[in-house]
DNA sequence: CTGAAAGCGCTTACAG
DNA sequence: CTGAAAGCGCTTACAG
């Protein structure tokens, strides 16, 4: 890049050290018996003489491959599918890696079926996890056995936030939680009643975004009145009727101006109530870029959804693999935060290729 | 990734037919002499057994390397500075790889300055350049020469979308035009009258964003009255006069709802005087997260800026270079689209780490 | 027009 | 505890 030297080989470095290759290998990367004072002596002159190894040649040397099973739901496939895609083009990057990605099907984001998968696996069988895990405590216990048995185990999308994980990749939920308040603040021009609808009360995503949600208001927006609403676990249909319900029930003199809910899914059954609810405008900022989201936003019945690039948490979940297994990186970033992206009308080039999952 | 079995090597591929390993290189890979009929031969056949080359072997063994040059300005630093590293961090990740980028800095995003500095490549000097064209036609003529050299020329950040360029990576202009009207019509919902300010009449982003600000409100805000207002380049204190001397001269019964600017740098004048136009609220969507900007952000004078990821910009040119040059991928897209992101307060983790450029 | 051989910078049995 | 040598899958002079 720079007009920086040629970089020194492990050939100069031994030679300038009158020590083979092989024992160059054995200090720097700690393989077998090596006497602790010539370790040390190579280490010194490795360090003064810039010594950095090239990883494409240790790749095409290496023989044994770092294993990573990815865990991906199914259904449904309108969210996963990015996620799906992101992991895939990154194995494909690294295809001539000693480095290999197996993705593992459950039917739908469940617990049950996860566990049982991750049961199954040890440190002999895989060396990387990539996980969405679908409850933020229950499989603590299953992460922690496999990262005691030397597995790295990365968490995209939500969190498994008291495990043992490495990293988690992925939103920060209270400040997208914290978003979605302050853009409906802002149409709501700080005036009215906002419903508040829940998500799963056990998935970290959906709490932690309520809470974000909640503390902006309060903060920001005093005169707003929060109507607190169920949790629609991640279910349009309860979504829908709960929405029905506060409309309904509202006072005329005290009408609901805007309804927040804390998952993708939910949005597009708060959407249809608010579609039937037509022409009095209340304002609607949900999440995530799902083809029936993007249906209503086209519409104008969704202002705003905050996206969080489920693609990029794929990729990146892979990335951080790679960079530990390959390039041997020892640090690792807790939080890889990834997409808080306010997406309007204008933000959405065209209809994304996969379909839908049901017909609501 | 899949099961997909182990992939099939030139020595195999060799052995198959009954030729050299030499031979194989020449028929796939266009060097040297080879009849026709056994290139076809070879290359028929390899299509058949799936050959794939070996990249990392690949890039292992190749002794001359690709030399990109890229030309960034050094000011405003507090833009420049993110393609900048990315570009770097890009061209780190594939420092093993025969593939070298060198940057060249102009003083600042002057025309004169980056034309002195193509006039002096060519073909034998470099292979490809990264370029963020300070004019949309007046450089056509040397990228046109060096595209005619061979030299794979992209374009980043904007664009001189008539030269022989291979890509574009950056903003679709238009629709960030458009996404700011839209968030505008929203916060103004649908009425009075918004001031548009100008960027640089020869930057082709600053006149397509224009264009698509203006079109989205007169499709979609038909109620909206548009006040044309100049050029104001890139320059903060003429973006500061024209919006003062909106608003001192509007009627009192027809004043400012909202204004708009097509530039990043003249986003903070724009904002400069709304702030001094306190307590009137008057709405205001800009562009890129500046320092200076975020400033405003958080006090609520900048209610949202649209931002083009320049991070990404960078690491995406240099990447699309790799893919080129090391992968030997022939197609390329002529635009590769990012950042398109609506910014709002919550949007910013914290103050960026490099400092403003002027005391504006 | 084609092939044999060396080499890129590592890792890894194998021998001592 | 240490070293000599083969090998990863390509490219590239060199020879024919």
């Amino acid at each position: 890049m720079k007009a920086e030297r040629r970089r020194i080989t492990t050939r100069e470095l031994a030679q300038d050290l009158g020590v083979s290759r092989a024992t160059i290998d054995r200090a720097l990367n700690g393989r077998g018996r090596i006497s602790e004072e010539t370790r040390e002596r190579i280490a010194r002159r490795a360090q003064e003489l810039g010594y950095r190894p090239n990883l494409i040649a240790r790749s095409l040397a290496m023989t044994t491959s770092a294993r990573i099973i990815a865990i991906v739901p199914k259904q449904p496939a309108s969210f996963f599918q990015s996620i799906l895609e992101g992991i895939r083009d990154a194995a494909e990057n690294y295809a001539d890696h000693p480095f290999s990605v197996e993705i593992r099907h459950t039917s739908k984001h469940d617990l049950t079926e996860q566990r049982e998968i991750i049961r199954r696996l040890d440190g002999t069988t895989c060396n990387g996890l990539i996980l969405v895990p679908a409850h933020s405590r229950a499989l603590n216990s299953e992460i922690d056995r496999l990262a005691g048995e030397g597995v790295m185990v990365i968490c995209v999308n939500s969190d498994a936030p008291e495990s043992r994980r490495t990293t988690f990749i992925g939103q920060d939920f209270i400040r997208a939680g914290r978003l979605a308040a302050e853009l409906l603040g802002k149409l709501a021009r700080g005036q009215g009643r906002v419903l508040s609808l829940g998500g799963f009360p056990d998935i970290w995503a959906h709490t932690q975004r309520t809470l974000g949600f909640v503390r902006e208001l309060e903060e920001h927006y005093p005169e707003i009145e929060i109507l607190h609403g169920p949790f629609c676990d991640d279910d349009p249909q309860r979504a829908y009727e709960a929405v029905r319900g506060a409309i309904d029930s509202a006072p005329p003199d005290r009408p609901i101006a805007g309804v927040y809910i804390s998952t993708g899914a939910g949005s597009w059954g708060v959407a249809r109530a608010l579609r039937e609810n037509q022409p009095r405008k209340i304002h609607f900022v949900g999440f995530d870029v799902l083809p029936e989201n993007v249906k209503y936003l086209r519409s104008g019945t969704i202002d705003a959804v905050v996206e969080q690039e489920p693609y990029r948490q794929g990729y990146d979940a892979v990335e951080q693999l790679h960079r530990h297994f390959i390039e041997r990186k020892t640090e690792h970033a807790e939080y890889v935060l990834t997409g808080l992206d306010v997406i309007l009308r204008n933000s959405i080039p065209e209809l994304p290729e996969h379909g839908t999952d049901q017909q609501f």
